[in-house]
DNA sequence: AATTATATTTTACACCCGTAAAACGAATTT
DNA sequence: AAATTCGTTTTACGGGTGTAAAATATAATT
């Protein structure tokens, strides 16, 4: 059964998930918001590694990682967990709650409105 | 700034916020879904009232506890962070993925339907 | 060949989390 | 008053997380 992906590690993940082809840790450091030392960004990768969310090989002299979980079936099982744990399963508590923090615009409730019709 | 409470400590705050009224240790024991001994479940409610999210005092020789933060406010805080974190801010996405891993059904789309309908 | 540069791996360390046993103190029973 | 019970507080401890310095290996330069 897949962990949870650590929050300093998913940043990482998230760079390596959006690229959609393998990276270097060069790459991950450009793209990154926070600023770590590369060994920090390294040593993050071998956990990452360690755990089976990504394997990497060398090509010269760097290492080139590439993700072994699929990022939709991640973000699937955390989506989930997260709505029962934090609203008792409801989606409507979600989004009344997002709505209210004006985390959400009218713009983004108008295209959810355009996917709730297209999923019936 | 309000930090984020524990997996294990956020069980024990859900029961305390939705009692709605000052609760017993031993009212949280009984509404567990989990088995913990008694000294681990004071031991989360001292670490939860360290860091400010509940305060208790005594009647007679049991604590009462209540809390000290309001339950929407930690939801949103936490439900706008995961957004970000995990959906970079795109609720339509969010939504995809809980109707993919059937975390939600039709009945819970239509009750969204109506509460953006509501909503704008 | 020796030196320097550079990417990676190893080691370190403090703090947090999950979990509970041990110690303490006040109330209750004998 | 002594013994016991019982709720709370304190202490403990292994493993995880955030962060980076030190060590190592290998390529590049002198």
């Amino acid at each position: 059964m897949i962990k949870k992906i650590p929050d300093s590690e998913l940043e990482i993940m998230m760079i390596i998930w959006d690229a959609n082809e393998k990276v270097t840790s060069d790459y991950i450091m450009e793209r990154l918001d926070r600023t770590w030392v590369k060994s920090t960004v390294l040593n993050f990768l071998s956990r990452l590694a360690d755990r089976g969310f990504v394997k990497y090989h060398k090509e010269g002299r760097m290492n080139v990682y590439q993700p072994l979980v699929k990022k939709e079936d991640y973000l699937q099982k955390e989506s989930k967990s997260f709505l029962k744990k934090m609203h008792h399963n409801s989606l409507t508590s979600l989004v009344a709650s997002l709505y209210d923090g004006d985390s959400i615009s009218k713009e983004d409730l108008k295209k959810l409105k355009r996917f709730i019709e297209e999923a019936k």
